[in-house]
DNA sequence: CCTTAATCGAGACGGTACGTCGTGTCTTTAT
DNA sequence: ATAAAGACACGACGTACCGTCTCGATTAAGG
């Protein structure tokens, strides 16, 4: 929250706000409190009230802008996601690879904004739409790396191209949140990871060798 | 309250049960009505005021039993559970069983006994509790199956016995339960089973061998 | 409450108000509804529920300006009241304005309004803000009258001027009340009025002469 | 409360009544138990369950004996009236005879059990069975000891024979009754006592000599 | 520069559901 | 047969949040 968002709220005599906010500003202003809610209290928790709150404005303003708390939220994770380019790990080894991406993905889901993200699918089970963005906005970013770090080991001969299928790069992803869908909020011990990778990913990219 | 407030109940043209239900009786005409309330309206639009209502009780008598809603609606979705103990395909081919168990396990997730169990998952993200009781009661469920199909095909000399570790038996089931979780309220296609069996499960039993 | 939990509202086949009622009016209906309730069904079978649906607005509001049943109440028994000032009786003869007085009074305490008002004082036994809200509201009304026929009467040289004091100068009206909290509901017969006039009033202010 | 009453209510290991109790001792254990809720929360707060609880039965037993919270009040409070027979107070003085008795029915309606008869009276505003019970109970008690010190005066030549009508000899009582039935719970001060005697009663006794 | 339309902030409004409490009735078990 | 224990069906409580609305204050833009 930047500092000149919010002057005094709650002092008795409010010094009135240096300028009222409006269009984009207002509009970060929203998305950065509805963020913090979700951190804080979980999407199942967060209330219009209290994000308007929060935000120092009016549900109204909220409402012109979005038109559920579950399209706000959605608006509110975006804000959320790191936008750094990821550098694709290369050791030089598959194995090697595969573990660092899995284990970065495996951080990134026990993170808070990982368990949002989770939170969010859950709400929206029968809201088509937001889950459609969710989806779209989040599915890919993972695969990329999985093809880069398969396509160095095709390369390099250690396994056949057929790896390259969307089904078999993306298992060890799949089978990773597939634990987070069951387990829940808890975070996924590396010992799974390492299986995952050791009985599952390797065994079927060098099937086809 | 002031106690001078108080109605009298009971003075209308109620019909009168021919006797009042108890125990047992009662606690199943209960998660009757809430099995059917969850299949029509679904354990997010669920209240106990209607499930009370349908059943013909007060909410009174539903807390005594469980403590909440999400505790109510994981009892009422075990009685919906098939008791019939399900026969495990035997054609005699490792991938028309695999196929079959599959299909099977599909037809259940998208029935509306399916689409209740990945509802009450998702609504209850954070209350572990609840989420154990679930899991321990489908979880297990599905994996026997397996094991057995596996089973005959190393009999037969089809595959290795490295089959039989958990993480490879199941790895159907999970990328198809990942299905579910990302794509949310739809059935999955029959293709994508089909590509679950080929391109993962096949090669993956047979890489030991 | 899990938030997921929340319906919309307002989806049904409203009427739709022409415009939304807000402050004094709204206040008003709800007085009036209180009203409505209090001489239908009586203080001591009035709900909050009832009162809120008859006014066509919600229990929220009611509570956010009235404290509780007793408070909404004593407001609503304010708007009963006649506004009209009262012309006091002047036959030239103490004992019929006295009479005239008395009645007036009997049919005040009998009427729907006085009954609401002995219901009160009884429901507030044990708030005497509320009480002190009532008696401050009503009581002082009945003394002025009594003051100016003896006024009259004592001009006329009738009666001594210490009939004045308050004691003496309520003490039909205080007897009269005394009727109504012994009997309960029912109307005081007009020979107990001529009885009290003829053999305490009467006597007790001619005492002094 | 007599010890056999209740044994180790609340204890783990309940050591099982001695003998179930029955008829008159049972009747007289929930009386009791009663009377002690009345004083201690109130009529409008006396709630059946903690009746039940407190005498160690249960409601189904005090509802076969008392109709409703109502009746069993007033058969509570008949039984914390005191018995012994009151002494007419005989100074010589109609004045300080008065004031005596004057001063004996404040402390009575002052005390626990008047702040209990008067509620008893409030919440029965419209239950004209039990407030005749209550009236038929309490108000010839009274008007006696009016009469004795009024005939002694009589007899002294003090007054006339007229004091003795009845509302004439009640006049103080009644005044004072309706001093408590505006003031609600608080007691009255003594002032108020020796105003009503030496402005009204005294006066009013002497008018026809 | 001054009007004018739009938007903001604040909060009231009409609803639905919550989880609790007390009533008066009913059922069961044990004395 | 009745006591004790407690479940049952009902209605009301007071609170929370929803999504809509009204209202005055502020702000940007156009004549």
């Amino acid at each position: 929250m930047t500092a000149d968002q919010r002057s005094g709220a709650g002092t008795g005599a409010r010094p009135a706000k240096a300028t009222r906010r409006r269009g984009a500003a207002l509009e970060r202003a929203i998305l950065q409190a509805t963020a913090e809610e979700l951190v804080e209290t979980g999407y199942s928790n967060l209330t219009m009230d209290r994000v308007a709150a929060r935000a120092g404005t009016s549900k109204n303003v909220i409402y012109r802008r979005w038109p559920s708390r579950a399209a706000l939220s959605v608006a509110a994770y975006r804000q959320m996601l790191p936008t750094d380019p990821e550098d694709t790990p290369d050791t030089g080894d598959l194995r090697s690879d595969a573990l660092a991406l899995l284990n970065r993905a495996n951080d990134r889901l026990s993170s808070p904004v990982g368990k949002v993200l989770r939170q969010l699918l859950s709400g929206m089970q029968d809201d088509p739409e937001r889950r459609r963005e969710i989806r779209e906005e989040v599915a890919p970013a993972g695969v990329a790396p999985w093809l880069t770090i398969l396509s160095r080991a095709i390369a390099r001969g250690e396994i056949d191209v057929a790896a390259l299928a969307p089904r078999v790069a993306t298992v060890a992803l799949n089978l990773l949140r597939n634990e987070y869908s069951i387990s829940g909020a808890t975070a996924v011990p590396p010992t799974v990871l390492v299986e995952i990778v050791d009985q599952v990913f390797l065994p079927l990219v060098r099937a086809g060798r």
